[in-house]
RNA sequence: GGUCCAUUCGUCUAUCGGUUAGGACGCCAGGUUUUCAUCCUGGAAAGAGGGGUUCGACUCCCCUAUGGACUACCA
């Protein structure tokens, strides 16, 4: 077997959406299982649709993503097969279509868009293609002379694949298994266009995953229909003993209804489609990803692996390092994956978990700070212990914790009325007495003493505690009271309990 | 319209001819608990339809239905 080579080649168009993510993933995962190279290609052959600031966007995101790049853009050496910008390869593109044209397997077309526009109009279903050809204004219907007057006076062209009809193709798919199409229904597509000296897709991915000794290529199944083009294209150019294997993915569809799934279903269901923030340069709109969403890599490269693929075992947790170990292509599903919003959640509450509370910490300060917060490490690194179970997410901590930092203002009336008695005010007090009087404000030792004063005196421990909770909270939530008396102190602690016998009347 | 791909619980999926069709998310119930969560236990929940092939089909074949992708001088 050849040396792995696959590649990721978005186009800078916009921000990456997150099925462009998990297509660089299985790439991603197929190249490191099999000790091989991950190439990142920017197709930029359309001019008109670049979108500043989307390649860097791209890199990012794989960065963040912790997808890493053995060659070409982003990469940490160049790499030998440079320049990785199809913008930037005009020349060798133009000698393999001057080859096509030699061969006589392609064509000049001088059809202006307006044309093509009224063929359409009057003959329905039209296609361009050997049945239409000779209908049209191209090298095959003009003289060699006519051709080359028209290309002197600098008018516009494009280069056409000339497909023979009738011609069964058969496209090898690891996923799918043999597919197979009839050339007839291919249309002479565009390979170049005069107006920029750039070819299209179709050419430029051919030549250059020739040029860059692609093995695989691995893309979404949207391409599944023009394969058997770049199949036809290896085989014009001469390459079909070097060609790459290939595998269609089967596409990400939104969560209601069906269809690929696309930017507005996260914005009409409020979650995000893109791994980072994005800011449209030109419209100004913005799109939250991922990363500002609150969500930790890899919960995200966990969650979107397990969407068209899994391990065949019961397993739901993988560390990329078992992605990479586990993945096969053979147990890529064929059919398209609904996107579970509700299980991404799940899947960032376990590696929330299983996160270090120190390192959770030191994220949550930098959101403490924002509100002006400023508490050491070692206390907020305890706080998040005593909380991170009830959250998804480390912007949930806030609203699971603001207790510890700051004293309640007021009281939820629900359960003011449901906790707080006529003898509560009375118990209180006396609890302040208890409280004073110890040395060690564990939550061990101030449990065991608290309870012992409510045993001894008869209390309805219930009545007592959502009570003393609702002083020190002023919400029904929270860990274990003793927990957080632990962390405020003797001194808060009290001051909180007098405060809410004070203002509170039932 | 044409071509191609697909079809197991609401969702992601396991099953590669013989299973009480398994797991996970979500949902519901119960338990733990001073609150809310977490957590634990349990439950409801699926082979699109019709033909074949076979001793036996979720699994193989065909048809139908449904869904999707593609059908640009976009990728």
């Amino acid at each position: 077997m050849r040396k792995v080579r696959v590649r990721f080649a978005p186009s800078p168009t916009g921000p990456l959406h997150i099925g462009g993510v998990r297509t660089a993933l299985y790439n991603y995962f197929f190249a490191k299982k099999h000790g091989g190279d991950m190439l990142l290609r920017i197709e930029d052959t359309d001019a008109a649709r670049f979108v500043p600031g989307a390649e860097e966007y791209i890199v990012e995101s794989l960065n963040w993503l912790g997808i890493k790049i053995d060659e070409g853009v982003g990469a940490q050496s160049v790499g030998t097969f440079a320049p990785y910008h199809q913008s930037e390869r005009k020349a060798i593109y133009r000698k393999y279509i001057d080859q096509l044209l030699a061969a006589g397997l392609a064509y000049i077309a001088f059809d202006t868009p307006a044309d093509l526009e009224a063929k359409r109009l009057e003959i329905a279903n039209f296609q361009y293609d050997a049945t239409t050809r000779n209908l049209m204004t191209n090298s095959l219907t003009l003289s060699v002379d006519e051709v080359k007057t028209r290309i002197k006076s600098a008018e516009q062209y494009v280069v056409r694949i000339k497909i023979e009809p009738n011609l069964e193709i058969k496209v090898q798919d690891l996923i799918r298994g043999e597919v197979i199409f009839n050339s007839s229904v291919i249309d002479d597509k565009v390979l170049f266009k005069s107006s920029d000296e750039l070819p299209t897709y179709h050419l430029a991915n051919v030549v250059d995953d020739y040029l860059m000794e692609i093995s695989h290529v691995i893309r979404g199944e949207e391409w599944l229909p023009s394969a058997p083009l770049h199949v036809l294209l290896y085989r014009y150019l001469g390459w079909t003993e070097v060609m790459p294997e290939f595998a269609h993915l089967p596409l990400l569809l939104k969560p209601d209804g069906n269809g690929k799934l696309s930017k507005r279903d996260g914005d009409r269901l409020g979650f995000p489609v893109f791994p980072l923030n994005w800011k449209d340069p030109k419209t100004g709109e913005t799109s939250s990803g991922y990363r500002e969403a609150g969500y930790f890599p890899e919960a995200v490269v966990n969650f979107l692996s397990l969407l068209g693929w899994n391990s065949g075992t019961e397993q739901e947790i993988f560390s990329m390092q078992e992605l990479i170990d586990q993945f096969s292509l053979d147990r890529v599903s064929k059919s398209g994956a609904k996107f579970d919003y509700e299980k991404g959640k799940w899947f960032n509450h376990k590696y929330l978990q299983s996160k270090d509370n120190k390192e959770i910490a030191t994220i949550f300060q930098c959101l403490l700070g924002e509100k002006g917060i400023v508490e050491d490490t070692a206390k907020v690194t305890k706080i998040v212990s005593l909380v991170k179970e009830r959250a998804n997410f480390v912007t949930e901590l806030w609203g699971q914790s603001s207790f510890f930092f700051v004293a309640p203002k007021e009281y939820d009336a629900k359960t003011v009325q449901k906790r707080w008695k006529t003898e509560t005010p009375a118990q209180l007090m006396e609890l302040i007495d208890v409280l004073f009087a110890i040395d060690d404000f564990s939550a061990e030792n101030t449990e065991n003493i608290v309870k012992d004063w409510i045993e001894k005196k008869e209390y309805n421990l219930g009545d007592v505690m959502n009570a003393f909770r609702l002083s020190i909270v002023g919400e029904p939530i929270g860990p274990h009271m003793f927990d957080i008396i632990a962390v405020l102190g003797k001194l808060e602690t009290i001051e909180r309990i007098q405060r809410a016998v004070i203002n509170i009347n039932n």
